[in-house]
DNA sequence: ATAGGGTTAG
């Protein structure tokens, strides 16, 4: 038989059975044993690879050999670096360096595949020597897959490295880095490099590009910037890709336009793709609209798309945000009932809904009930609610098992100092003040930024580094002026949860995204809507300030904090004072 | 003659 016609019959096999009659083809025309057969490591990924995946297999065809060349080394290691334990490829490579077996790009492909999927930094940079030594970093396949890796790593530096060093660049290697900028945190430089690539590249970007850009977008809640790509994308009639509409959904839902996320999710062709249904799920429920998440919940059911654990987790997190509590707990139950099993952040948002609802001895005893244990988010959930009802016992139960795990947020003794203060307890709270100063605590600061003219403008509290401090500082004067007259009454109470002392009362007047809305005052046209994202969660004193803003300006405020969506109008708020 | 880039998540 002609090799080209064993390889189309390799390709056609469909059980077991008929690779094993090639398989004694092979052995029977005496092939197998040649130093180079192609045909044998093909034999042996096929066994290794999905659907087959019988690793045990291809490793018993590979014993037989009696001098295995690089192909059937790699076919081996391509199956261990997509398996369930990729841990085993990055040993396979160990043992093919060490055997002195040539190893090719691939060989170093498949081992970085591996590292990526278990984040292994150290043998990372080992194979990178490894491809310089053997003088495969001109491949430019394999300059994009250590790029890939490293920014999946963690280490964009590198990544970046890689790319500038990259002798051949195409559209996979600009892709790579501006989706890995993208979930690496730095959605500016993941946009900046988009922009290179349409200006100096001449490569056209492609789904796989714009699905990195409006990651950025998303991220940095850049709208028109996410609307120039979402035009651009209409242009080029990449819209027929779900997964691209489905990123224009979450672009307009986290840069703050739920109902645009809602024309795009309508007019997306095909209604059969479950994550297009999660995404608007999830967009609802961050905007603290319950009732539609719910509704979207019901309809995809009758169209025949099953939910899964995440759009569980919308829903959940949609009740949370709306304080539907027992439609939380009922979608809880049913989401057990039917056979999905709920994992840590499902737990978060039920132990925090009932939390928040007063509930929190359930809350407790789900904590307790949990088959995995729990981590220190939960507790943190846990405790914030201990805090809302002053609940002394379970806070310090709480506190304890944060300490337990070492957690050293700021965040965590200010929420038992607080529920002791409820309590007039001051010598615990004293207590817990000095353990703070004790322990090298780490306090997070809040900043808040705005987008004006496409210019992002950040803000720390009390900041005076901004060229237009002093008018923004004017603003808020003029601001405080105004709304004494809705009856505000600075809320001294928020000042309780920071512990910075002194500056208590302008840390207050000059929170971060106080200085953001103000500035968005100065800037815009009067009846403009005003974008702030904040990176902590809004501060009680500033929500009722912005409130009453959008009644005294007249103006739509929306500010995304690090949990969800507050949409100010006319004297109320979205999240109806409940977040 | 074999490999690289991708949507939802407390």
């Amino acid at each position: 038989m002609a090799k080209a016609n064993l390889n189309t019959l390799l390709q056609k096999c469909a059980t077991p059975h008929h690779i094993k009659q090639l398989q004694a083809h092979l052995i029977t025309a005496a092939h197998f044993q040649f130093q180079f057969c192609p045909l044998r490591s093909k034999l042996i990924e096929f066994y290794a690879l999905p659907p087959l995946n019988d690793l045990s297999h291809a490793h018993t065809i590979f014993r037989q050999i009696n001098t295995p060349s690089t192909n059937d080394f790699n076919a081996i290691l391509r199956g261990l670096a997509r398996c369930a334990e990729p841990t085993r490829a990055i040993s396979w490579f160990r043992s093919v360096l060490i055997n002195s077996v040539r190893i090719d790009a691939l060989t170093c492909s498949f081992a970085l595949q591996a590292c990526a999927r278990v984040l292994a930094c150290v043998e990372t940079m080992q194979i990178h020597s490894q491809v310089l030594r053997g003088g495969f970093f001109a491949d430019a396949l394999l300059g994009t897959t250590l790029l890939d890796v490293y920014a999946k790593i963690g280490d964009l530096f590198s990544a970046k490295k890689v790319f500038d060093e990259m002798l051949v660049r195409d559209i996979a290697s600009w892709n790579a880095l501006i989706a890995g900028l993208a979930q690496g945190n730095l959605g500016s430089e993941a946009l900046e490099l988009f922009r290179r690539m349409r200006e100096e590249s001449l490569l056209r970007p492609n789904e796989i590009t714009v699905l990195g850009a409006l990651a950025a977008c998303s991220q940095l809640g850049a709208l028109r910037k996410g609307e120039k790509i979402y035009e651009y994308i209409r242009d080029e009639g990449l819209d027929t890709n779900v997964q691209v509409c489905n990123a224009v959904i979450d672009m307009y839902a986290k840069c703050g336009f739920v109902d645009k996320s809602f024309l795009v999710f309508e007019n997306v062709k095909c209604r059969n793709n479950l994550v297009t249904w999660n995404t608007m799920i999830m967009a609802f429920a961050n905007h603290g609209d319950g009732v539609k998440a719910l509704e979207l919940f019901e309809q995809m059911g009758s169209v025949g798309v099953k939910p899964d654990d995440v759009t569980y987790l919308g829903v959940l997190c949609a009740c949370n945000h709306a304080g539907l509590v027992d439609d939380g707990v009922r979608l809880f139950n049913s989401m057990m009932e039917s056979g999905l099993n709920p994992n840590m952040k499902h737990y978060g948002s039920v132990v925090d809904l009932l939390g928040r609802a007063g509930r929190l001895q359930e809350a407790y005893d789900m904590v307790k009930s949990m088959s995995m244990v729990a981590d220190v988010v939960l507790w943190q959930t846990l405790l914030s609610a201990c805090q809302i009802y002053g609940d002394v016992k379970m806070a310090e139960i709480a506190s304890s098992k944060l300490a337990e795990m070492g957690s050293s947020n700021c965040g965590d003794f200010v929420l038992l100092s607080n529920v002791y203060a409820s309590h007039e307890r001051w010598d615990d709270v004293g207590r817990v003040r000095r353990a703070m100063r004790t322990r090298d605590v780490q306090k997070v600061p809040g900043f808040s930024y705005i987008e004006v003219n496409g210019v992002i403008n950040k803000f720390f509290t009390g900041d005076k580094t901004h060229g237009s401090w002093r008018e923004i500082y004017k603003k808020l004067d003029e601001i405080r002026f105004k709304i004494k007259e809705y009856g505000y009454v600075a809320g001294t109470s928020y000042v309780l949860h920071d512990l910075g002392e002194e500056e208590k009362e302008n840390a207050l007047c000059y929170h971060s995204e106080k200085l953001a809305v103000a500035f968005g005052l100065i800037s815009t046209s009067e009846g403009t809507s005003i974008q702030v994202f904040k990176n902590l969660r809004i501060c009680g004193d500033c929500h009722e300030v912005i409130k009453l803003i959008s009644k005294s300006y007249n103006c739509e405020i929306i500010v995304r904090d690090r949990v969800r969506f507050h949409k100010f109008k006319e004297g109320s708020c979205s999240c109806k004072d409940y977040w």
